[in-house]
DNA sequence: GTGAAGGGCCAC
DNA sequence: AAACGTGGCCCTTCAC
């Protein structure tokens, strides 16, 4: 592919360049720069391109003349960047917004990126990558070399070929644009494509702003629980040898407790009646009657503490802000949910011993706000079944509300464990529960778990009736879909039973997960339009929740507004059902305080 | 020595 | 025996 470019070194350059540019509607954008973490590196070029003509920024002429982000001869460029008037299209916007942002000091506009539209189309898929080489070349057939991408963009004098690669980059992004937008538009993923692409910025900036973790808050936990750990782990050592001789020479001998295999063995040789498995759920009902399975559960709960919520999160602390900054994944399910990782801040226990280590610096506070019972709601939205849609808008407490239908009982008369039971049997419906399953965790038997299955869908027969509508909608459609349009393609052999019943399970599952999903994302964007010129920052999101910090002295005003466009966002996909946000402003994370 | 796979467990 | 959806991280085991 031929690539005109021209280099852009000077002010005038640059400002008859932004004024050529402004006169398209679209532009391919793509950056160059010397790290992956922002904070480490430089921004060495900026490539934007309107299909005919590439204009290579050297950010590094500029930044000769001082800091990048006061340099008022980059005006015009960051007015070109920031504004909605183009669509500016990129590969992974997510990296370069950060780039942006933190180095130009100005928040990307309107985008669309390759990268997510290609996940979208994928659906769920795995054959397909989702690099820029291989997506250019599946939907353009254009083979792109990318040998360059790693090479020193730290030199003054960059080589002809580093420019032309760079500015072929961003010419590659228009036509690979009309492609997808095409193909996007066909398979009927326009919506879900504007509310990934507008979801962006929001998360850029969020990974740029950062979650402040108090350190010694986190050391003083983890302190608290090391102390347990050498005396449990003696015990549960002395318990899984007693009555069997193996004592050699150089004493007894030592167990792996972390091995899974060497536990059961050892369980097995004391004669306690082990399973295939050591799981937690199948080893609880043997606790009471053997004091080494309740050890070793002390000693797991122990073990994961320190490991997975140990001293290996506080190397994620940025030295410069003091502040956790996680990879957010913004596809990381086909569901359409986040993932998140380095580290992983959507797992960190809800005991508030460890959420109050995470909190606001001095003079902000941190404002907390989850869905409630978002995907219940969206199933009655989706059923339409007026009794479970009725609970929601009284307002009333559904899992009472639910035990009292199923038991047959006032709900003033209902106990906490008909509570319980109509909870978990409320969840265990969302990923489609099994009798046996759900016997399984609320100790009934398969056939009263049945009965009680039978009752509850005998009092939401529309929500009976949809999920089975939906089940066999999506095994004969092999495709589930989510309220934005978001789509996942279910691959299975019709002739295996178990195949199918997981398909099955999963097709009916995602318009829920990911409903909620296209929610969440439409509120972070609502929210971060809304909090423009304030002081607040989002620093966390979690499947239904969002954490944002911000001034004590705007705090109400900022939850107010978090509150609004949570709910705005919640109505514009579910209108049947009330959404309600539960909000909390505090000085840390956890649920007290 | 390194990486994949699988068990186990944390979140929603 | 079990079939309850999505993820990431830590550990052990095992193959290369």
């Amino acid at each position: 592919m031929e690539v005109y470019y021209q280099l852009i070194r000077s002010d005038q350059e640059l400002s008859r360049a932004c004024e050529e540019l402004s006169q398209s509607n679209v532009l391919g954008l793509d950056t160059e720069t010397s790290e992956l973490d922002p904070r480490d590196g430089i921004l060495r070029l900026l490539q934007l391109s309107n299909g005919e003509q590439t204009y290579v920024f050297d950010l590094l002429a500029f930044a000769e003349m001082g800091d990048l982000r006061s340099n008022k001869a980059l005006a015009p460029l960051r007015d070109l960047l920031a504004n909605d008037r183009q669509i500016k299209v990129l590969h992974n916007a997510k990296f370069d917004a950060k780039w942006i942002s933190h180095h130009l000091g100005c928040e990307l506009g309107k985008c669309f990126d390759t990268y997510l539209a290609s996940i979208l189309i994928a659906a769920g898929g795995s054959d397909r990558r989702h690099s820029l080489a291989d997506v250019a070349q599946f939907f353009t057939g254009i083979e792109l070399d990318k040998t360059e991408q790693v090479s020193d963009w730290t030199q003054r004098d960059l080589s002809a070929s580093q420019i032309e690669y760079a500015a072929r980059d961003a010419k590659i992004l228009l036509p690979l644009y009309e492609q997808m937008a095409e193909r996007l538009r066909n398979d009927g993923l326009e919506k879900a494509a504007e509310i990934e692409f507008s979801c962006v910025t929001p998360i850029a900036e969020m990974e740029l702003a950062g979650f402040f973790l108090d350190r010694e808050r986190w050391l003083g936990q983890l302190e608290r629980v090391q102390l347990s750990r050498n005396a449990v782990s003696e015990d549960l050592q002395e318990m899984l040898s007693a009555g069997v001789s193996q004592n050699s020479l150089f004493g007894r001998a030592e167990i792996n407790l972390d091995s899974q295999p060497q536990v059961a063995t050892a369980l097995a040789n004391i004669g306690v009646p082990i399973q295939d498995t050591t799981k937690a759920w199948q080893l609880q009902p043997l606790a009471e009657k053997y004091p080494v399975i309740d050890k070793l559960l002390q000693y797991r709960a122990i073990q994961k503490a320190i490991t997975s919520y140990g001293e290996n999160i506080l190397e994620y602390v940025n030295d410069e802000t003091g502040r956790i900054h996680a990879d957010f994944r913004q596809i990381g399910a086909p569901t359409g949910r986040f993932s998140c990782s380095n580290p992983n801040l959507q797992q960190i226990p809800h005991d508030d011993a460890y959420r109050r280590c995470f909190r606001a610096e001095p003079g902000n506070k941190l404002i907390v706000a989850d869905y409630s019972q978002i995907e219940l709601r969206i199933l009655a939205e989706f059923s339409g079944d007026p009794q479970f849609i009725d609970s929601f808008v009284s307002g009333k407490d559904l899992h009472s509300m639910t035990a009292a239908q199923v038991f047959g009982v006032e709900q003033d008369a209902v106990t906490p464990d008909q509570r319980s039971f109509a909870k978990r049997l409320n969840f265990g419906i969302v990923y489609g529960v099994g009798a046996s399953r759900f016997g399984m965790m609320t100790g009934l038997s398969t056939s009263e778990a049945e009965n009680m299955m039978r009752r509850y869908f005998g009092t939401f027969r529309m929500l009976d009736a949809y999920l089975r509508e939906s089940g066999s909608t999506v095994i004969k459609d092999r495709i589930a879909r989510t309220a934005s349009g978001r789509m996942l393609k279910l691959t299975f052999d019709e002739n295996d039973k178990q195949q199918v019943g997981a398909a099955r399970r999963y097709g009916v599952n995602m318009p829920i997960q990911g409903t909620s999903a296209d929610i969440l994302k439409r509120a972070l964007r609502l929210f971060h339009d809304q909090i423009a010129g304030t002081s607040a920052k989002i620093v966390n999101t979690v499947h239904d929740e969002i954490v944002a910090e911000c001034r004590v002295d705007e705090a109400k005003t900022v939850s107010e507004i978090l509150r609004n466009t949570m709910v705005q966002a919640g109505t514009e996909f579910i209108k049947k059902t009330p959404i309600a946000v539960e909000i909390r402003v505090s000085d840390d994370w956890s649920k007290s305080n």
